[in-house]
DNA sequence: AAGAGATGATATAACGTTATACAAATCTAT
DNA sequence: ATAGATTTGTATAACGTTATATCATCTCTT
């Protein structure tokens, strides 16, 4: 009788459903959630499996899943991988095994069979920031090309024409679209790309330090700098101090992230802002709505595409 | 059979052992982890509630625990609680339903009768940065008392006689015991501590801008400032550049909390650093004791104080 | 060749739910 | 008063493990 009223199906009285209830109370009854995602195969929590939980990007952006996922009843479960793809694709199993609802990723490409084989059974994942469109999920992306685009014809607007960039890793479709943003710009303005105005190297502090201290130290070096990501940032900018660059009055910067830092450092930054709590929110969302109903509009697979901000402040001067 | 060599127990030969591996592998046979939990009554999964994760203070740490447990094979479930005590509880009640192994959690003092509760349940438990003694669990604190006399002792060697202090949250251990670590070193001084000089507030960007610029708005302000989290460092450094005071030059700032950017900022900042992942291992790994052993020593309730370290940089100058 | 001990196959309870089934009891309307 | 509907009590299977028990069979030692 207790189940039909706790169940909420079958028809029992009022009478009872108060006496049940009250009884359920007074022994302080909690159903046993293991015992209940056996039954129902149902866990009401998700994986949240992404690179990093240090910087600013990510940090928002699992604060914002984590935010919605408790509104909507979900819990979360987080895996970082530090860029690793194999401490990626353990995470991935685990959540799996541990009958996560559904997961949300940054993936590495090179787990794309993995993936594949996964959205073959139906294993509600979306992800965030990738180009795999082989993989049968909904992708939560942002404008990349068009903010690096947007970010270097502001430097262009300012009278540049020697513009540098500190790259992140190509593999990864942030870190190629950034690059090709960039590029598509200084083609489109007729300026040659200059192969020695590219600092490439993964999305690492000693990469952009190393990659920083090359270009500053041409002959003639760019008048500005567009620096891919946060940690980035930070290399390039400790990479100026030590060299006794000022920046803005030496070298223009742009900084892809918008931390809090960014606007009272002296100059305050000029910065790509993403919008990480509605990239968050989008996820979820689709994610829940996967998980709920595959066949709906919102669950489609392909590309969802977020727009950035260009946040001007003070590290861009006109030549 | 298959049950025994899986289960390794009772006796099996080599022959069958590796018979039933192969078949296991060639079914992908992969052991339901809601089953076994229910049946085991254990989870492999930890929850840890903290009150934010963009700041690099609680950032750092999750990162460590999660690093930590994934080691030891167990997950992470995260919650986060805007210092919103009921999050905090709705929080911790989940978690337990949810029959993790333990959690790890900065508690709010609001809370503290429910877990004097769990805690009598024997509910695995570890604190950090609590001073909760009535709650029967281990406690892992940094020695934020010393460490502000030290920060304090410091700026008065470098011939400060007005120092002001942007104090966090009062009823958090953090927040008293920094103030108190600050007023100590002035009263040894002689130096009688100046109410004007000290803001009060929650750890809040918000709070502290407005101290500080109350503080600096005085007709003499002080020389040197000691800003007590990150945040409240944004805060202040924001509040400073509005008003055109110079870090150092004008007014020295010692900061708590060490994320990258105090270095790269011009000046750089000089700190208090907290080790974080040596108190994300420390907290992971007592829990994990108290989890399988609760009588051991390594789990036994009381404090356990980690050390921190001021890191001197450039923005404070002697006067 | 006999007995001890190891190994094999198979069955069973338990973990705590949810959902269904069926018979017995009670209520409602004519 | 009685058919028909609703409600109640109780039993049951299923989710997928782990652990124990039983009994039959095989292997080794003396």
């Amino acid at each position: 009788m207790a189940s039909r009223v706790l169940g909420n199906y079958g028809s029992y009285s009022e009478r009872t459903r108060e006496h049940v209830l009250r009884a359920a109370r007074a022994l302080n009854y909690r159903p046993n959630v293991l015992a209940r995602s056996l039954r129902l195969g149902r866990t009401k929590a998700i994986g949240v499996v992404v690179s990093n939980i240090v910087s600013y990007h990510w940090t928002t952006f699992v604060r914002g899943i984590e935010a919605s996922a408790a509104q909507h009843g979900y819990q979360v479960i987080l895996g970082t991988t530090d860029d690793q793809a194999d401490t990626e694709k353990n995470y991935i199993t685990a959540l799996h095994e541990r009958n996560v609802d559904g997961i949300i990723l940054s993936p590495s490409p090179e787990n794309e069979a993995m993936l594949i084989k996964l959205a073959k059974e139906e294993f509600p994942m979306v992800l965030v920031e990738s180009d795999l469109s082989s993989v049968n999920a909904p992708r939560i992306n942002v404008d990349n090309f068009i903010a690096a685009r947007q970010a270097t014809n502001y430097l262009l607007s300012l009278g540049h024409r020697t513009i540098g960039i500190i790259a992140g890793s190509q593999h990864l479709a942030s870190g190629y679209d950034r690059l090709h943003g960039y590029k598509e710009a200084l083609t489109t303005a007729g300026i040659p790309v200059d192969e020695r105005f590219i600092g490439h190297g993964a999305y690492r502090y000693e990469d952009a330090y190393q990659a920083t201290q090359r270009i500053m130290n041409l002959d003639a070096p760019p008048t500005a700098l567009l620096v891919c990501n946060e940690s980035m940032t930070g290399a390039t900018l400790q990479c100026l101090k030590d060299l006794k660059i000022q920046v803005r009055d030496d070298v223009s910067i742009i900084a892809f992230d918008d931390p809090a830092w960014t606007s009272f450092f002296t100059p305050a930054l000029t910065t790509v802002r993403t919008p990480r709590q509605e990239v968050a929110k989008l996820a979820l969302e689709t994610l829940l709505a996967r998980i709920s109903d595959p066949d709906s509009e919102r669950a489609a697979p392909g590309e969802r595409i977020i727009a950035t901000e260009l946040v001007v402040r003070e590290s861009c001067k006109a030549v």
